[in-house]
RNA sequence: CGGGGCGUAGCGCAGCCUGGUAGCGCAUCUGUUUUGGGAACAGAGGGUCGCAAGUUCGAAUCUUGCCGCCCCGACCA
């Protein structure tokens, strides 16, 4: 009993810390390859699997291995940081679902091979979800019946299954992915609007947290439905398809801070103001009348895509509130989706040079790569373990290379797994009391004091 | 789902056309010398050649079927 208080008390105080991100090289697990892998086309499929990120299990199914796994995670909670702050609550809904909801929707016909059907040892329908919205109708009809409880927006990150014809790309498209998926609920169209907004939004300033430049743009539907929809895109050469938009929209500054009970219609118009479509909504016409020196035809990943929808779900499946005159009313949907897994990818696809991944800080599995030079030299061993427990100390989340290898085989494989910073300290350095400082993004490199070289670390990560 | 390609050691590949019981590079292990941009030498281990059937005295090699994976297109976070 004792010794039970005494092991609950200590995890007490141990989840009261922020968790220790840093790791040394000798310890972890991060199977680097040196060849490429021959199935691997695209440069950020290529880099995960060298990178020792991901391993492919089956065709567009991924393991993700301890590195592939942090940056998941950091772009997950990013995502959750910014769905928070515009008024989505979390929630977590199964990834298999029953078939009954889809046909009250119509959808387990409409929905065709794509969607993984199961059957259980009973023989009932079931299907790894590819998506929720009959499931978040269901659970909203279950409990909400005033329009007072209104507005709402759902939201989880889960995984999905869909089961492409043809996978490809890594995980940029993969069958198995792990996507936030957000549904609002509004008593009218006006309102709803405003949900839209607000995720219209808040994902402008998700990507640009992320460190990539997303365009918003004009979108069709699909078999989702609806009216209003827009997807976000990533400009990049290994895009899967064809986009279309004035070049200003590309370089605007996030909206950053607002308050997302005030009126956002501002934020959208101005986004929506210049011309940008994906190939399915391209209108030659309208292009061809933006100036010839600001018209941007490329290839764009798309990483997010938004829409409004209305009844489409919440009539057939009865999900009513009282409006204030005491009538039922079907409750008016959007739906917002941010592809997580795909975004480690697309980032990828930004980021990168001919020697690896060049990740943007936020997202960078660790923070800070130090490289001892030389392990079995006493001073330089003191010396970088000293810095590496300085860098924990800050929280820059450091990775130590404190492997026997070579500096080449060191230097090389920093620069695969793309870390924001080296830090390189070898006995040449030492003795004249200084370690180097490689910015991976510019390749600038700057010999500095330790304390000096520290200072520069925890500003740029401020 | 249409078209194309590929499955041989952990990874990258050769051998297959013209059947004779498997090889190269990297990686791994041991030792020595090295150590600021993927070291050198010496030695060692590792493969039912995707699976199954057939032809044959004999199959990685020829035939048929199946499975898996990749690429181009059509569809999608």
């Amino acid at each position: 009993m004792l010794v039970y208080a005494r092991f609950t008390s200590r995890l007490k105080s141990a989840s009261l810390k922020i968790r220790d991100r840093s790791m040394r090289l000798s310890k972890y697990f991060l199977p680097v390859l040196k060849e490429t892998p021959a199935d691997a086309t695209i440069a950020s499929h290529r880099y995960m699997l060298r990178a020792g990120m991901i391993k492919q299990n089956s065709a567009g199914i991924y393991t993700w291995l301890p590195l592939g796994h942090r940056v998941l995670k950091k772009i997950e909670q990013i995502v959750r940081e910014e769905q928070d702050k515009a008024g989505a609550i979390e929630m977590l809904m199964p990834t298999i679902q029953s078939a009954d909801l889809w046909k009250e929707t119509g959808r387990y016909d409409a929905y065709g091979p794509e969607m993984l059907r199961i059957t259980d040892r009973h023989d009932r329908e079931m299907l790894y979800g590819p998506t929720n919205e009959d499931m978040i109708t269901d659970v909203f009809r279950s409990f909400v019946r005033s329009y007072k409880d209104l507005p709402k927006n759902l939201y989880h990150i889960q995984w999905k299954f869909r089961d492409e014809t043809r996978p490809r790309f890594g995980v940029m498209r993969g069958r198995e992915f792990m996507m936030k998926d957000a549904y609002s609920f509004d008593l009218t169209e006006e309102d709803a609007v405003k949900s839209y907004n607000k995720m219209f939004t808040a994902y402008l300033n998700t990507f640009a947290r992320l460190g990539i430049k997303a365009v918003p743009m004009k979108a069709d539907t699909g078999p989702i439905g609806g009216e209003l929809s827009h997807e976000f895109v990533i400009l990049a050469e290994s895009g899967e398809s064809e986009v279309f938009c004035h070049r200003d929209l590309v370089e605007m500054a996030p909206p950053g801070d607002v308050d997302f009970d005030g009126d956002l219609s501002h934020i959208f118009e101005e986004r929506t103001a210049l011309y940008a479509a994906t190939e399915e909504m391209h209108d030659a016409e309208e292009f061809a009348k933006i100036p010839a020196d600001k018209q941007l035809t490329a290839r764009g990943i798309e990483v997010g895509h938004i829409f409004y929808f209305g009844d489409k779900y919440s009539k057939p499946m009865k999900a009513t509130v009282m409006d204030s005159d005491g009538k039922p009313q079907p409750v008016m949907m959007g739906s917002y989706g941010i592809g997580v897994s795909r975004l480690v990818g697309g980032i990828i696809e930004a980021c990168h040079d001919e020697n690896g991944i060049v990740w943007p800080k936020s997202v960078a599995p660790f923070g800070v790569g130090i490289i001892n030079l030389k392990a079995n030299d006493e001073d330089c061993a003191a010396a970088a373990s000293d810095f590496y427990e300085k860098c924990k100390a800050a929280g820059l989340d450091p990775l130590y290379d404190d492997s026997s290898d070579r500096g080449g085989v060191k230097f090389s494989r920093m620069d695969l797994i793309g870390l924001p910073y080296q830090i390189i300290i070898g006995p040449r350095g030492l003795k004249e009391g200084i370690v180097e400082v490689k910015d991976r993004a510019t390749g600038e490199r700057q010999n500095l004091s330790p304390d000096a070289a520290m200072t520069l670390l925890t500003e740029a990560f401020a």
